[in-house]
DNA sequence: CTAAACATGTAAACGGTTACATGATTCG
DNA sequence: CGAATCATGTAACCGTTTACATGTTTAG
């Protein structure tokens, strides 16, 4: 369901988009919520197409085919949208690994942490010059999850610090 | 790959236990990283018990069994937390809605992160009180994830709070 | 002319969800 | 004895990943 919603999502904000487009702009803006490949995505259309939602606006060039967002498929998003359903998937690899952190030697785990902070702070310095470059042009699509993103990869890095020092401190206290 | 890897980390920081404990662990504890029910989990068990990575330990009452991690299981644990593969999955469905906010009414959006605020509150208050109760008895499974969890829902809460205000603020200058 | 980028598709294998199915033990 | 809980399993279906497969246009 969700990659369909996010088909309509994406062809709602940016307008008529080819299979091609929508995957290149799946990696750059919603990848950090939802991961969808072509081969995923083209018969995803081909199905949207068939029930309804979308339409295959135009053809162009090299068999390109531009979708475009019915009405019976904006309504299907907005209900997705409103409908509080408590069930929201959430899936985390990392948020897995700090459950079993403590089942590494201290060193180890500290050592992974660090790491971990290191790559947060690069993330987070690519989010940040994301959200300045468009600062100065107009509000782009995606503003307030680009906001979330930055906020959420500072609390990580943050946690990461503070759990590596924790680890290290307590390794200290038990040979002194 | 990722549920072996939860099931193995599981039965390393409890100790050998059945499907039917780690199925119920599994809600109670990593289900806020990963979801998965005994019809996944049974026959996981059964392929990994089979490839080496776990034994049956001892069959109990009921048919029950009960699993331990071998060295080799132990092994690959280590291998898959030290790796550093940047391909850690992630999946957020809640992260997705706030993409396309900007495609409902902004008095809709600004109502949809009210309540979006208060599950985000009650979250906290259940998940500090599991902390809270913690820390007068001894230190437990998941402390460091459970810390990360208190704060990544601290953090989706002031943004949902922020994000709000903020669409209410430009919605009210639109019509002053 | 040739390499890169554009553009779409299918198929096999794997992972995950929902529903079906069964039986043993314990507690009231 | 009946209901709840313990305990395990299978099968059908759907979603996801990886690999295979093909052809067009543009830029150098």
């Amino acid at each position: 369901m969700s990659l369909r919603i996010a088909l309509l999502g994406l062809l709602t904000v940016t307008g008529p988009s080819s299979g091609y487009d929508l995957t290149k702009l799946f990696e750059r803006s919603i990848g950090y919520a939802w991961q969808a490949g072509h081969s995923q995505i083209y018969p995803e259309l081909n199905k949207m197409a068939a029930e309804g939602w979308v339409t295959v606006e135009q053809e162009g060039p090299r068999g390109r085919k531009s979708y475009a967002v019915t009405d019976a498929g904006a309504l299907e998003l907005r209900r997705w949208l409103l409908d509080k359903e408590p069930s929201r998937l959430y899936r985390d690899e990392r948020l897995l690994r700090a459950f079993f952190l403590p089942t590494l030697e201290p060193h180890e785990a500290a050592a992974l942490l660090r790491t971990e902070v290191e790559a947060h702070n690069a993330q987070l310095a690519h989010l940040e010059a994301l959200r300045d470059d468009r600062e100065r042009k107009e509000a782009g699509f995606g503003d307030y999850a680009l906001d979330l993103g930055i906020r959420k990869t500072q609390t990580v890095c943050d946690w990461a610090a503070d759990t590596a020092a924790t680890i290290e401190e307590s390794a200290g206290e038990a040979r002194p």
